[in-house]
This record gives C-alpha cells, structure tokens and sequence, in this order.
DNA sequence: AATTTTCGTTTCAATTATTGAAATACTGTT
DNA sequence: AACAGTATTTCAATAATTGAAACGAAAATT
C-alpha cells in the first residue's frame, strides 16, 4: 500500500453520517499512527480537500471537493439529465424518488426529488443506502458480481426495523426475484410504513452503477401498485444507463412493451415544462 | 513536497476548461516525470478520485469527488441558502446571478441562477472566474490579502475582450474604489455587451471566501442602475457572510439603512415561494 | 502494408522520504 | 492550579519513493 493510498483512505473516512472528525478518531479508525494521520491530514488540507475548523479542530471536507465535483459533472454529466428523469417519476406518481450512485463500494443517494404532497418521506442527499435493507440497495446486489455481493452479505446487517431481513439467504433469495423482475421493493427496510421500489442503471461495462428508486408511505402504496411502480422505474433506469452510457446487462428484463405512461392515480397539478431548468438554481 | 502533495496537485490539473487529461499531458504540465505520475493516478483511481475512460484512456475525475461534495455540503451547508439567497436576486432584477467559490486560489462559479428572459447571460457552474476580468474577481481582490493580489496580478493577464482591464495598476485603482464601495462592476470583461456587478462574502477570519454577482446585457444595466444592483449585491453578500459562519471585516462597508426592496423596475411575474425547495431536486 | 511516432506502462537500483514512539505544546475543564 | 484530552513536533531507523530507460501497444504517417 503506497503512501498516496494511505491517505487517501483517510477521505473515505467522511462520511454523512460523520461528516467531521477528530485527529485521534480518524487515526483510530484506520489503524495508523497519530502522527501519520497528521501528516496525511496535512496534505490533504494543502490540497484544499480537508479543512480544520478552527473552533473545534476537527477536520472536515474542504471546499476543493466542491470545486472537482463540478469539472466532474462536467466532463461526464449526470445532474442535468437525472434531474429530468426524477423529475418525470415525481410528476407522474407523486411521490418522492431518488438517485443512488455507487463510488468505492458504497451506495450513496446522489440526488433527490421531493414529493410535493405534505405527508412525504424525507430523506437526504449524500447518506448512505444500506445494501441488505434498502430497495435500491437489493437491486444493485441482484446485479452486482458474486464476490461484491458475499463481501457486502458477511458484514454486520443491522436491523433498522423489525421487519428488516438480515439473514443473507432470504436478501440472496430476494435478489433472485429481484433481477428477473428488473426492480426490487422493500418494505420497512429503514423505517415502518415507508416502501421503496427500485430499478438500477448500468455501466459501460454492463456493471451496476447507481439505482432510481421512488419511496411512499405505506398507506400510499397498496400490493397492487408496486408492480406498476416497478414497471416505471425499470422503464426510468433503463433511460438512465443510456444517458450514463452505459449498457443493459442480458439478464435485465427490458419490455419495451410496456405502456410508456402506466397507469398511475391522481398525478399532482404540476407539470414538467422545458423551461423548468430556468427556474432552478444550475450547480 | 511529500509524496501526497504531489499526487493531488495532479487532481488541481483537473478544470472544467479542461475535464479530461492524458497522462503526457499531465506530466508536462506539472513537470513530473511519467512514471511518476502514472503511479501517482493509479493511487487517485484506487481512491475513485479519478477514472480512466477505458476506450480514450485519458484521465478524468471518479465518481468519489460527487460523494465528497454532498458529504462536505452535509457537514457545511452552502447549497441550500445560496439557492434562497440567488433566487432572492433573481426574482428581485430578473437576471442571471451567480455565485463564486474559492478554493485553491481559484474562484469558480459554484451556484448559477438563469435570468427568466429571452435575452439572457450563460455562464455554466464550474468554470474558472479570471480574477482580473471578472467584477467577481475585482471584488474578491479588493477585500485579498496584498500578496494574494499581488500573485494573482504579476500572472499573465489575458484581454478577453478589446475593454479587458490587463494593466495591473489599474486593476489595483479598481479594487480601491470597488472595496470602499463593498461591490465592483466589469463592463465586458470578458464578453462584450455584458455587465457585471458584484460583491463579496467572508470566512470567520474575515478573508473573502465567495462572491455573489449579478451579470446582464449591457442594453439592459443604464449607469444608474449599476450602483442599485451593486446595493442590493452588497446586501445579500452580508446575509451570505452570516450564513457562511463568517465575518464582514471593518472595511466593508454594512449600511444597514439601505432600504430592503431596492427600486428595481418590472420584476417577473414569477415570485419565491416557501416551497420552492419541494420542486427542485436536491442534490 | 510497413514504418514511425506517440503514448501508456513496467522495471530496477540509488536515493530520499516515510515511519511511529515518545516528547512537547496546546486547550478546555474540574 | 492541576488535570485530561488533543493536536503537533522531533528524530533516527526503516521502507518506500524516484526517474531514466526499456517495453509494449496503439495511432498516425508514409
């Protein structure tokens, strides 16, 4: 392991859930010494990709993060047409949607689309998608290779709620269906009364890059609907693997036959017009 | 310069005017040898920092830096008042408005707001604002440490347009008068016909950190209007500052009696509503 | 189609920076 | 004022980095 990979570990030590850390913290959880983590740090800090606050003294991701994320999204953009895409799921269900994206084995909601309905499910962009319990989570495990999928089953699957499957033969077995179906559902994964429905999008190398997944109080989502849901984010991501470039792997079930507007209840007033971009702030 | 400073100066090389390297490329630029720097971007791919497009085989940045960028924006939040704060503006004039970060001594337009009208201002989020070009730029130096602007001014500096400011004095006059006025102006500086005017917001240690600019067609900004928007630019640059956890330093000038609706004529019909955030993707 | 050029990748011994334990400085708290 | 918890700095032993040059592969040119 090179220098330049040891410190570098010590970005993917920020997370959301931890968003700023301690020197000791950081030194502690990726077993170096003290002393290293410091002079990494600084490094890192040089480079704008850390900053320490001054108050507390706790280090931080930096603005320079901000600056690289823009050029990337510019050299490869996703923003501008997974906002569309969202956009049209929110439109036509109602609900709230969202965007993971996959970057070092974790799965991470990229972007998300609110429900305009007052009883809505929250969620935030940049937390990371549990893959045992998360529908989004499920469908990129159907799809994943063998070994990412054992090496994500033998961690410790924390149950979120009592109904959260945690024994890796019934997530395998869910997999299964999963990628026949093209879409996954789960139900009070992460939290009671909320299901999810997810499809995921690939790569050019037919490799699972990120999930679309739409989320509802369960009160909102009678058995019945899933399925159409399912239709419509398989639809959805199969558009996303085209503008990301990508390629639908064989055994994704694509049925171009399926009716382009499905048959959804009550969608909200609001409609998508072309100018909708003018109207939201561009980053 | 350590081993790790080396390698993320690679990840600097990396701008929206030039997204996408190939490693000779990036080993003349930063005068490194190949070898080096091959070793340098295998140990950024490791970290997904940077990608390598498997059929151009040039470089480009990993879908890491997205994650950083949400997690950075979870831990300190910018996004979601720049995006009040700018629609503020817009609603407020009806043109397009941007904000500017620094970071590394560069300053990129990190948030842009479109301007409702036909006859409009592009300007894509991302991109590298020249500090002697730009009113953004003058105002950031205006309020610069001295050898910060002295740095940026004995560089090479560009005429974008037959009206671009080049001489370093003048620039240096410029700033004067821009920092006792808290907001600075650029007529076609780097395109022609277009004026620009805008103001500066500060870190807790009183040092500019970001911009906040107003760009329109020069038919649309008479001279009486620019000292209104440059009022109205200093205003929101002062709320920016107190969101950003900042500090406006002594020189600055805060008028607190300023009236709040500046007289700005026809604003569009469209106005900032509390839910706003509920139509627009987050991410 | 053959040749040349360009670019990315690998090799290897000399060199130079990295390393971690321990000491020190710092900050806030009891 | 002493204490506890951190963040820095120091330093000699160690282990990694280093770049020139060779190699291989692909593209451009003849």
């Amino acid at each position: 392991m090179t220098t330049i990979d040891k410190a570098l570990t010590l970005l993917a030590c920020f997370s959301s859930e931890a968003p700023s850390r301690k020197l000791t913290e950081l030194a502690h959880e990726s077993g170096m010494s003290k002393a290293g983590v410091f002079r990494y740090l600084s490094g890192l800090t040089n480079a704008g990709l850390v900053e320490q606050d001054s108050e507390t003294r706790q280090y931080r991701l930096g603005t320079e993060v901000i600056r690289l994320a823009q050029v990337r999204d510019n050299s490869f953009p996703i923003r501008k047409w997974m906002r569309t895409l969202l956009a049209q799921i929110t439109d036509r269900t109602g609900e709230t949607c969202h965007a993971g994206l996959v970057s070092q084995g974790r799965l991470f909601t990229y972007m998300v689309n609110d429900s305009p309905k007052s009883l809505q499910v929250r969620i935030d962009p940049g937390i990371n998608l549990p893959y045992h319990a998360t529908a989004s989570g499920q469908i990129f495990l159907a799809f994943a290779s063998d070994e990412f999928v054992n090496a994500q089953l033998s961690t410790n699957l924390s149950a979120y709620t009592d109904t959260t499957v945690t024994d890796p033969d019934r997530i395998r077995d869910r997999c299964l269906t999963f990628r026949q179906q093209g879409y996954s559902m789960s139900e009070g994964g992460v939290e009671t009364d909320v299901i999810s429905v997810a499809s995921a999008f690939f790569d050019a190398m037919g490799q699972p890059a990120g999930t679309i997944a739409i989320q509802a109080p369960a009160v909102r989502m009678p058995a019945e609907m899933i399925s159409t849901y399912g239709l419509l984010m398989r639809q959805i991501a199969v558009m996303a693997t085209r503008h990301y470039g990508g390629e639908v792997p064989g055994q994704f079930p694509i049925s171009p036959e399926v009716p382009i507007s499905p048959e959804v209840p009550n969608s909200p007033g609001r409609t998508l017009s072309g100018n909708t971009e003018n109207e939201v702030a561009k980053c």
